[in-house]
DNA sequence: TAGGCCATCTGGTCCT
DNA sequence: AGGACCAGATGGCCTA
């Protein structure tokens, strides 16, 4: 984390309360210490609204496949290796819906399945395998990161 | 050293 | 009025 979290909190709401000009006319001379107080409540709410989302980002981390990366994925790659993942598993139960009469399929998947811990394990494995049954169930790749307009 | 990623501050907007 | 959310700006850290 950051090493100037505290100093550059404080130097920065000093700055914003008695420093600048138009602050000054927004709250009045005489506010300016309240007009302080409630910009450092501010910041400090907005503090803690972002370290819960980093919270959730490092949960999502957790149950997403990491493919034996030993760097954490960034946000973007987070959330776009949950849409991939999301979409693999939906995929899975969709033909497992369709050929649920058909004991072939369930062999088929456990052939594939066969030897990971768990089902996230497995798409991991999946993704780094790249044979054309896992590409076709898992196809997240970093190259096909795309901005979505 | 440039570029990517991130934390923080800040002002604006919307909602209760 | 105050809180939540958002996006832009800024500066620090890390890696190729």
């Amino acid at each position: 984390m950051k090493s100037n979290i505290s100093a550059s909190t404080s130097g920065a709401d000093v700055v914003s309360g008695a420093g600048s000009g138009s602050d000054s006319n927004l709250c009045g001379v005489e506010k300016v210490e309240s007009c302080t107080r409630r910009r450092m409540a501010a910041n400090a709410r907005e503090r803690r609204r972002m370290q819960g989302l980093n919270t959730a980002f490092d949960r999502l981390r957790k149950v997403v496949p990491q493919w034996g990366q030993d760097k954490k994925l960034s946000k973007y790659e987070t959330l776009q290796m949950a849409l991939s993942y999301i979409m693999a598993l939906t995929r899975i139960l969709t033909e497992a819906e369709r050929y649920s009469s058909d004991r072939r399929w369930i062999h088929i998947q456990y052939d594939h399945i066969q030897g990971s811990e768990n089902i996230q394990t497995y798409l991991g494995q999946a993704a780094e395998k790249k044979d054309s049954y896992t590409d076709r169930i898992f196809p997240f790749n970093h190259e096909s990161f795309q901005i979505v307009n």
